[in-house]
DNA sequence: CAATAGCCAAATGTATCCAAAATCTTCCAG
DNA sequence: CTGGAAGATTTTGGATACATTTGGCTATTG
């Protein structure tokens, strides 16, 4: 059985936006989007609902929706709690993770190190860091973290891009680290370097108010 | 002007999800609060979107929705993540709180420790918290902290039930240490403050296991 | 007597139509 | 030439009607 229409069209658009195809500020119309998935408008608005839940999208009472959009304030709040609620989401699900899941996160601690392309970089990063939580159960603090990264993943990229991946060769010891942790069990180790690696890609951050603009 | 349809809706039913009146597992049906509310189906599935997305009730697709549960595991998560982000919220705030705001905030630690019933002492120390950040900028940070106050708030409504309000007076203690620290100034000692306040509500909670049967 | 298949009622999902609000265009006045 | 106001166009909001799905009830059968 095919999924309801308003979950496809939530599932595109929400690839979309954290793909780049669709860029904050970004207008989203009924109509158009309704046409383009051979639906009528009514799936349209469940769906764009949905997506302002997910804070993906911003909709304004009777003007219309626009993907959303993080003042430089705002992406800095974000990074402040993902220093603060990331470390525990970790903590919580490396009992749990297996060996499989481990072996992977081994592998892409070296491809994330050995790509070379931006894209590539940040849907491999990602995985790196979702897949690290994976072990804890579904819950507010899955979700809230999710969240995060999905409204600040258009600023991960204009960084990115920014900077290059020459640059990111503190990133590449930060990740070991934190896989370290995680091979041995050790979730105070893990949480640290991952709660620094984070601190530090804010610090970063806040030095490139251009991105903002 | 009278606001819209939906958001009529979601106001109220926010309201008797928070009050009691509609407890978890509650199931919603949309004919009925279209009824009720004098509109069609179509705003009361707009408005059910956005409380599913505040994370006040659970849909399932062509089944309908519920007031949304907690497990004790989920609730003891989410008082992780308050001991993690009230503090960094309160800090934000502290700096921006008139001398009006922190009057009140006086008089509501006052009139908390002379409350009676427990409606009022819900609704007094509820006020009280959300005050004490309302000096924060609005974001994700406020977002969070609310939606995890609101999902949280009929197990605390049943664990103040349980106690009693004799056995609060750790509490206020704590309040007019959060007090002192706002009066002062003092994001650190207000929030350490208030970080403890928060871990012994967790887990004097967790030693009431029977409120999540 | 228990179990399963099929039917029926109730609730949700979707489409179409109309109304209301906002934006954009155009035209006029200063 | 600029600023603003009024009308036209576009887009969203809401209501009614119809389709689809679910869950339970009943009846039939092993």
């Amino acid at each position: 059985m095919a999924s309801s229409a308003p979950s496809r069209v939530v599932e595109t658009l929400r690839e979309e936006i954290l793909n780049g195809t669709l860029v904050p500020g970004e207008r989203l119309r009924q109509e158009d989007i309704a046409l383009r998935f051979g639906a009528s408008r009514q799936p349209v608005r469940d769906a764009l609902r949905q997506l302002e839940g997910d804070g993906l999208i911003t909709m304004v009472a009777n003007a219309g929706a626009w993907v959303s959009k993080l003042s430089e304030r705002e992406c800095y709040e974000a990074y402040q709690m993902r220093e603060r609620l990331e470390p525990l989401l970790l903590s919580h699900s490396i009992p749990n993770l297996t060996g499989q899941q481990i072996k992977r996160l081994s592998d892409l601690v070296r491809d994330i190190e050995n790509s070379h392309d931006i894209e590539q970089f940040l849907r491999l990063d990602r995985e790196f860091h979702l897949l690290s939580y994976s072990g804890a159960e579904p819950g507010m603090l899955r979700e809230f973290v999710e969240r995060i990264w999905n409204t600040t993943q258009h600023y991960r990229r204009a960084y990115v891009k920014l900077s290059g991946l020459a640059s990111s060769e503190v990133t590449h010891l930060e990740h070991k680290l934190i896989l370290d942790g995680i091979v041995h069990g050790d979730a105070v180790q893990a949480g640290q370097a991952l709660e620094g690696h984070i601190r530090r890609t804010r610090i970063t951050l806040s030095q490139h108010k251009e991105i903002f603009s």
